[in-house]
DNA sequence: ACACTAATGAGAATCATTGTCAATAAACCA
DNA sequence: TGGTTTATTGACAATGATTCTCATTAGTGT
């Protein structure tokens, strides 16, 4: 019984659509704890342990961005597209996608001059935004 | 800039030396654990919350770096100068500190394009190292 | 040397995250 | 459709880094 394509077989669940859904839902970056804490509050039973799960396979699926906010926790954001960085507002959370190919190549140019390879990077701008910023 | 100790006075103590000597003393970024043990090792009997305390000093007073390792927790590093940035060795931890005026300007630009104010931002490249990539 | 009080250290407390494992429910098949 | 398999769930325990507590220790100015 082996599912040669699909490396291991993954089952549909209400509890993952519930999350992936609230991701969506949120504007910029949430904590698996305030994920949980909403989805609860809509009445849903899922558990804590599987919103982590669930969010974690979203992130290694490429599905979801993951970084670590400045207080050790981490934060996920629902992502569209491929590789990109963010913009963050400090004070209200809002996030712009930001594509950074002219820093990616500066990047890499960087690490391989030094003899590095398998390069990857980290790479996030915080701000107040206009809204904010009264 | 650098008020002296007036009224929030610290006072010098041999842990707080230790500490600082012992970040000097390391290639590449710690953790606070780890430079516990390393002091302790060494026959020191200094805490380990002590320790903790002595690095958030440090990192406050702009004399070390912070930055949050992938599975995280807070690593260290003796930092020289003004503002830099990092290129790292996943497997060895060894750091070379990287100029980035481009990319400052680049970062600086594109919040400003978004209007956001106040922005900082946090660059870091990891790799493997020339030594490390048998 | 003395007094004042910041700093220390041992352990408890906190908090996010992960592991455990019996119970549940997708997906697949007859 | 009903039965079987087994990935997934969820309640709770466990982990691990960091912070807090507080009695004790030890810098610093007088």
């Amino acid at each position: 019984m082996a599912d040669l394509n699909t490396s291991a077989s993954k089952r549909n669940t209400w509890q993952k659509d519930a999350v992936r859904h609230a991701l969506g839902e949120a504007t910029g970056f949430v904590s698996a704890q305030q994920l949980h804490l909403v989805l609860r509050n809509h009445g849903s039973t899922i558990g804590l342990a599987t919103v982590y799960r669930a969010l974690a396979d979203l992130a290694s699926a490429g599905d979801a961005d993951v970084l670590n906010s400045n207080d050790g926790e981490l934060i996920y954001r629902a992502c569209a597209t491929g590789h990109h960085h963010h913009l963050i507002c400090r004070s209200c959370g809002a996030t712009v996608e930001i594509d950074a190919s002219k820093v990616e190549n500066w990047a890499d140019a960087v690490a391989a001059e030094h003899g590095f390879t398998e390069t990857s990077h980290t790479i996030e701008i915080f701000g107040t935004c206009s809204a904010c910023h009264s």
